[in-house]
DNA sequence: CCTGCTTATCTTGACATCAAGATAAATGGA
DNA sequence: TCCATTTATCTTGATGTCAAGATAAGCAGG
């Protein structure tokens, strides 16, 4: 017994002709995010990062190198708008750990570089963080951790959650 | 093929030293709360409600009459902080949709009650709700939603999600 | 009764976020 | 070449959120 399945429950007392059941899996999916997320939050604080800071440095890593997107691509690589990104990338430029450049044939893009510090401070964030998931995850049983995960990953398709196509440096036009 | 998997073979080849299956789980359960969220906030917002005004009034509606949760209720079934609390119950009490009234023997406490207009709101966006969050999971397979609810209910229980137990107006010292 | 501790709510200040619009550059058709 | 349209980023203003502390009310032991 969980909290959404109380939920459920008061639900089908006070308003038995709605089928409740779909609350079942996306209650839980946004509750269990959250709760999943302040363990997740709670680690980077430790290592004085953000995880919104932790987003945008690991987007730039995973690409190899020079470690570089546009501003746009970073945008849709971690699903939030043109001006939280302006203001995510402003933060850890003042921090050292990106920097902004004009690109030299659209005057329009800005590339997002990751500086030595930024790709240090991801790659020592990176095994605590992913260590952590793994102590989060162990809590389940085999059965149980493979069924989520296969469960999440055909959401994932369902919902056409799809891989960026990023501009690469080499594809300047 | 969905993002995580692609951003997880980025990983692989980026830090082949670190496990990263542990991502393909999590961080696909906070990618797509993410986007679910998104389209259930387009379905509050043609009935005229923000999310987090209909997870107050659904708290306080699946309580069964008296329709009633104190302050610090709220809070804990809602996983907010107090400042938040304050804040969304001053909103919807503007809105005509709860009353705040102290207990009568416990001064500290504030009792949150629906009025008539905020349980006909809730009743009204419930059924539309649940409507849209069943042609969500319909994208899935049978097989797939079951895997994916079971593998959600069992992380709630590892992770100790437990039902409140609320103060009850009888309950009152 | 006091006095200190706990509990419940509210206030304040900071901040990440978004929507909408501004700015500026590129593009494409007449 | 010119102008309208599209694209990419940034700015502005509003908002929801939290952490930390303030306020105020119970509570418990002397």
């Amino acid at each position: 017994m969980d909290a959404v399945e109380h939920f459920v429950e008061q639900w089908r007392a006070e308003a038995p002709e709605i089928d409740v059941t779909p609350m079942a899996t996306i209650g839980r999916l946004s509750r269990l995010a959250q709760l999943v997320q302040a363990r997740i939050d709670s680690v980077f604080e430790e290592l004085g990062l953000q995880s919104w800071e932790f987003d945008v440095l690991a987007s730039l890593t995973r690409q190899g190198a020079p470690y570089a997107l546009t501003a746009g691509d970073l945008e849709r690589q971690m699903m939030i708008s043109s001006g939280t990104t302006t203001h995510r990338i402003g933060r850890l430029e003042q921090r050292g750990y990106v920097t902004r450049t004009r690109d030299e044939d659209d005057g329009r893009v800005v590339w997002v570089t990751l500086t030595d510090a930024g790709r240090a401070a991801c790659l020592e964030a990176y095994p605590v963080h992913l260590e952590n998931e793994r102590r989060i995850l162990e809590l389940l049983s085999d059965d149980d951790r493979e069924m989520l995960t296969t469960g999440l990953r055909a959401l994932g398709v369902a919902l056409r959650d799809e891989p960026p196509t990023p501009r690469t440096p080499a594809q300047r036009r």
